[in-house]
DNA sequence: GCTAGGGTTGCATGCGTATGCAAGCTGGCG
DNA sequence: CGCCAGCTTGCATACGCATGCAACCCTAGC
């Protein structure tokens, strides 16, 4: 029993005692159709099982209504929630997601091809990154490329992050007016652009303010990397009263450590900042004050850039930021100014501006 | 700027001065055609930036090579691991996935249309079931379907699950060894078979060896769910002194609500076993006894079994249960005796043959 | 030198759908 | 009654590649 011919559009027409061109034009919303034709039709269609082959009529339409994503480092829980608001929002505009996972820390190159093959109507790479060679050859193929989350030195290729930057600098002012003079700071992946943007928030506002820079590791994104780490730092006999960690997934690797390992006590003896707030973060064991990258606004605004591509691919490139707040919780020593609450959150707006905006 | 066109086979045969069939043979592994004529081919289509297009290969072999994934539940840290695992897999055997979100505890079938327009060599469908409806259309239009940690109802349709039976049995023997009389049971989503089955195999054994029922609430395998559930379990007179939560994710939400709403300690005040040993759960915070379903080898049946069902349509619907072992960490009190190590883990092998095997 | 056979190649066609074009039909208006 | 416009419909073709078939070339064996 070999596998089944699917009926096609012929079959139906020859139920229906129409041409091929009236199905066709049946399953075409808009298409110049009497509507009792269309309905004749559409009964052939429901007898004989009948649905218009996507494969097809993506050969003639030259368009595959397919976005290829890649994602990686999916134990940070921030990237599943992405990953479904992304296929719910790519859903509801009529696209599928093709989706791929990139060897972590590396380019997305490999696989990318086998994803361009299908002839993708957009990329859209979470955590990825491409190489310039391949960022040229899509746009040589007129194929819209967009950078979630990282941004790349090829400037040509659009992006949408959060607040890395200020970020950084925020969490530096924060912890400085909490009182902590002794700063650490747990490095995500060292080219990806958010690690190096935070980090340059980070120590740039230290450095402005006469600050000394703060110790320094590297977690790589990744929870036994971070807690590897974690025990360097804090077996120091000069150990960090407060760590500033890369993104929440590594400040709770580095909360376990703490805990678990050193017997500290979180935010007396360690105060502790991380980035994101997603996940088990925010649960009361963790209560990990943290700047945010708010998931739904990050994923609308990748949509409908997205969407924006495709329609003109011969927009310029843009880069998106989506505005964060740094969410006070327990983690970390609180100053006593600066807190307001909104929408039912705590979060750190220091009344005094920022002089290097 | 409209969208520019790829170079097709064509335009490289012209180039390399060949036929378009012997372009399409220099792709084709096995293809017969001299080396020297490849080479030429290869030359060419670097010059073009050529790649075949997937969409019109597929139409003429009439095999996509693109498998239709469904999952939900992403906040679950078992899901994101078994994609991460799932896309490696079929990446090796040179499978793409077409991703959707379901609407949670609900049939896969709006859209499964969408993806079925694809003509997918394959369904997966993790944590979701589909209409038997169109699960006969499936069988139907010959496309296997492979239910993951899901058994459905229809005995036509083909799943990979983790012992969710004996699982439930043990975690009974398990904590009546450890001496609780005072039993919950922290349900999912009650249509669910895991759920039906950890619940019957747990509730199975007490019935058997003479101790009453366990206390009962429905956490949906959802975070918030499970948190309101425990505040109710836990607020009871007759609180239980143990509780099985019908997975990991819905465990942590209960510590959480323990600890931090209800100042217990665990396991001295309360006893946690939890389900499918994954993600948080095995952080110091909750070091979580749980019965484990291993992704890995869970997703090297699916892999095997959904490439042997594309080789073989006919071939008879088949249950893979992959075996799992309650591994003992320190969230339950833990019995004097059955503990034994297994590859560096603590787990629980009951010396008693269960009668009821 | 001739033939058989294996290895290559090109030709022609088909996969299932979308769509430009022209033909057919209908109704309204002068 | 005639004509025109607008709505439907079918025809024919294109999309890009795979593949059966026949033609071709070259070598080995006799």
């Amino acid at each position: 029993m070999s596998p089944k011919r699917h009926a096609t559009a012929t079959d139906v027409a020859r139920l229906a005692g129409v041409s091929q061109s009236a199905v066709s034009r049946a399953f075409t919303p808009g298409a110049s159709i009497a509507e009792e034709t269309r309905l004749r039709v559409a009964e052939a269609a429901r007898q004989l099982g009948y649905r218009p082959n996507a494969i097809a009529r993506s050969l003639t339409t030259r368009r595959s209504r397919i976005i290829g994503v890649a994602a990686s480092y999916l134990q940070n829980h921030f990237y599943p929630d992405v990953l479904e608001a992304l296929s719910r929002g790519l859903q509801a505009r009529g696209y599928q997601m093709l989706l791929f996972m990139p060897d972590a820390g590396r380019h997305a190159d490999p696989q990318l091809q086998e994803v361009l093959a299908w002839r993708v109507d957009a990329l859209i790479l979470a955590s990825t990154t491409l190489s310039s060679e391949l960022a040229d050859q899509c746009q040589a193929a007129g194929i819209p490329v967009l950078l979630f989350n990282r941004t790349s030195r090829a400037p040509s290729v659009s992006s949408v992050t959060g607040e890395n930057l200020r970020g950084g600098r925020l969490i530096a002012e924060f912890l400085v007016t909490g009182g902590h003079r002794r700063l650490g700071f747990l490095a995500g992946i060292e080219n990806s652009s958010t690690s190096r943007d935070r980090e340059r928030g980070f120590c740039g506002w230290l450095e402005e303010h006469g600050h000394r820079p703060p110790l320094r590791e590297v977690g790589l994104y990744r929870f036994d990397e971070a807690s590897a780490a974690a025990r360097r730092l804090l077996a120091r006999p000069d150990r960090p009263d407060a760590i500033f960690c890369g993104n929440d997934h590594m400040a709770t690797a580095v909360a376990e450590v703490a805990r678990h390992e050193f017997g500290l006590r979180i935010p007396r003896d360690l105060s502790l900042v991380g980035f994101d707030d997603t996940g088990p973060a925010r649960w009361p064991s963790f209560s990990l004050t943290s700047f945010s990258q708010p998931v739904q606004p990050m994923v609308d605004a990748t949509v409908a850039l997205v969407c924006e591509m495709i329609e003109n691919p011969a927009a310029p490139t843009r880069h998106e930021v989506v505005r964060g707040e740094l969410v006070v919780r327990g983690s970390a020593r609180m100053p006593t100014e600066g807190c307001v609450s909104l929408a039912e959150q705590l979060v750190w707006r220091p009344a005094v501006v920022d002089a290097a905006g």
